[in-house]
DNA sequence: ACTCCAATGTTATATCATAACATCTCTTGC
DNA sequence: GCAAGAGATGTTATGATATAACATTGGAGT
């Protein structure tokens, strides 16, 4: 992984919007976020964007289109494969590993000989807060 | 899941030019495909899309912004979670289930009192092939 | 001060997806 | 046959996400 270098003004601001947030953020919900702070274009939140997601404070969640940041960065320095589970109702997220995952994962691609580079593992659904909250008839979505 | 209508005319041609294909496709490029058979508009492959998308006939990947044929409608109809691999060099993908990933995915759902609504897993990576075509060097990417 | 390099600023454009509304084409009941 | 309704389709415009290309700035090292 990179060789940790420190953050930049513009890092150090969309990493702190993202830290603040309690639901995962859109480039352009983060730009929004930071007009006072100088940002005036896209570019400057995608490329803060572009190295935090290199070093693994954030990650970009596809299912969504969105930014969250990292909620562990001291474990998944390495390779592990991370999952996100997302509350559609809250825009809570969280982020685990299973090794039995992994391991299970490892077997298929070594029986297919395909080599892992990347992965993405989003779940959605709904929190056991916003559940309690909305009753059994669920969510007003 | 759906009550498996017949398909209209759009659906099948869409669903015609992901099946030719050997590697997910974009809206784009099906509108693209599809424009001597008088497709004009994004919408028509959009609509087409929704449609498959329900039934299950056609899955998006997320991490391509991509659609691709479902490599076996019979398996699941029902919530089954699946995974696809993608070569990153063909494009080509692996579409695949595993009951103790689910199990284990279950368990960790259960002690959140999280409940699953829709997954998304993806795999990027090489495959045998293309890592054989093009040697211990690795891909030309 | 000069040079270099990385970060930043700025404008324009590419790509992905949907809103809104008009029109067509069946089916069904009469 | 024909009117009414429903679903599918066509069309234009717009919104949302992401990147290309190039100019400028601001230190670090000499
Ligand atoms: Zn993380
Ligand atoms: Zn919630
Ligand atoms: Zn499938
Ligand atoms: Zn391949």
């Amino acid at each position: 992984m990179s060789p940790k270098r420190a953050l930049t003004r513009n890092q150090a601001l969309v990493l702190q919007t993202l830290t603040a947030s309690e639901e995962p953020l859109s480039a352009y919900a983060i730009l929004d976020r930071l007009r006072d702070d100088g940002f005036r274009a896209p570019l400057q939140v995608y490329r803060a964007l572009d190295a935090l997601l290199q070093t693994g404070l954030v990650h970009r969640l596809d299912s969504l289109k969105a930014f969250v940041a990292c909620a562990h960065p001291h474990e998944h320095a390495d390779e592990a494969m991370v999952a996100f589970a997302i509350c559609e109702s809250c825009g809570r997220v969280w982020e685990f590993s299973d090794s039995k995952i992994e391991d299970r994962f490892a077997a298929w691609a070594a029986a297919e000989d395909f080599v892992t580079k990347t992965t993405t593992f989003e779940i959605s659904g709904l929190c056991a807060a916003c559940r309690k909250a909305q009753g059994p008839a669920g969510p007003g979505v």
